[in-house]
DNA sequence: GAAAAATCGTCCGTATACTGATTAACAGGA
DNA sequence: TCCTGTTAATCAGTATACGGACGATTTTTC
């Protein structure tokens, strides 16, 4: 096991394509200031207005922990709101502010954009193959993940 | 721009892979204790004896404030040996301890092993097209990391 | 050789990622 | 109704990731 073994370590390459995802999506939607973290929350939480943290956790495989703060920081960007539910009062429901749905608009070509740039590097034939085989990956591994996606997260009813 | 389009992101699958990555690699090692960054910075002070904070960053493409917790966390756990230069006063250069060293032996396999249950959701024969495929868009998105790889990062003289 | 530029380590602030514990609230059964 | 098991949110702790700034130092340049 030597320094150049690491270089082609699929654990290395990843780490370093996450950084460079990142890197271009913080770039390209510096604009709007979004993470891709936020980006992949706001759309969420648009589709599933009246979602509660737990369940959108679970529908973009994100920790549960790490959510909170991620939803602490658009409250305060006020591009969502939390409100506690009627029904069950441990709960407490997202919807999009219209500045959340304004920005999201905004975001979606930049966010589109990153996503090229990404596989930019790829030949045009070869980016279907890899995006197929990094599906197959993350989905056949989904168990080995701390935080597995749940699509049967209950869609929400929007009874805030 | 749907959540459904978010699942086949490549950004998002990215993510996810180094959730899983991470998961697996950590599940593997967790006889040694040691995450991803540290076994990769603990390869690579051994490869380069006596390299500083700052070249070791460039080899591995860590972020270099990042890289100061970690070795303070190796050296916490005296994996590793920090000492100041004579020559240059602003250096500390880093060697392996004894520690360092057999713990690293242990971790080799168990790395390795974690790296095949990563790949292990592919056929066989896409694997290797997989990794070629990840390691050109790392390479050619080199430049896009806010952190790039660095290999011109001279090897530290041992001048320590 | 002294001023200017570059470098190294460090610290601060922000964001993500995950574990484990805690608290509040709900839901079902005895 | 009380008890139990579960669930939601939060908090504390650890680790990674990155930018920006700062002081100490080294190197470059004039």
């Amino acid at each position: 096991m030597s320094m150049d073994d690491i270089y082609h370590m699929p654990g290395h390459l990843i780490r370093r394509a996450q950084q460079i995802a990142v890197s271009l999506f913080l770039e390209e939607c510096a604009p709007v200031d979004l993470t891709p973290v936020q980006f992949a929350a706001l759309v969420t939480v648009r589709d599933n207005p009246g979602i509660d943290a737990t369940r959108l956790s679970a529908l973009v495989a994100f920790d549960r922990s790490t959510l909170g703060n991620v939803l602490e920081r658009m409250e305060a960007k006020e591009l969502i709101q939390r409100s506690g539910s009627k029904g069950d009062k441990r709960i407490k429901v997202l919807h999009l502010s219209p500045k959340g749905e304004r920005v999201l608009q905004e975001a979606g070509p930049l966010a589109q954009r990153a996503q090229e740039r990404i596989l930019a590097p790829l030949a045009p034939e070869d980016r279907e193959i890899f995006m197929r085989m990094l599906g197959q990956l993350v989905e056949l591994n989904n168990e080995a993940s701390r935080v597995p996606l749940r699509l049967d997260a209950v869609r929400s009813s929007d009874a805030a």
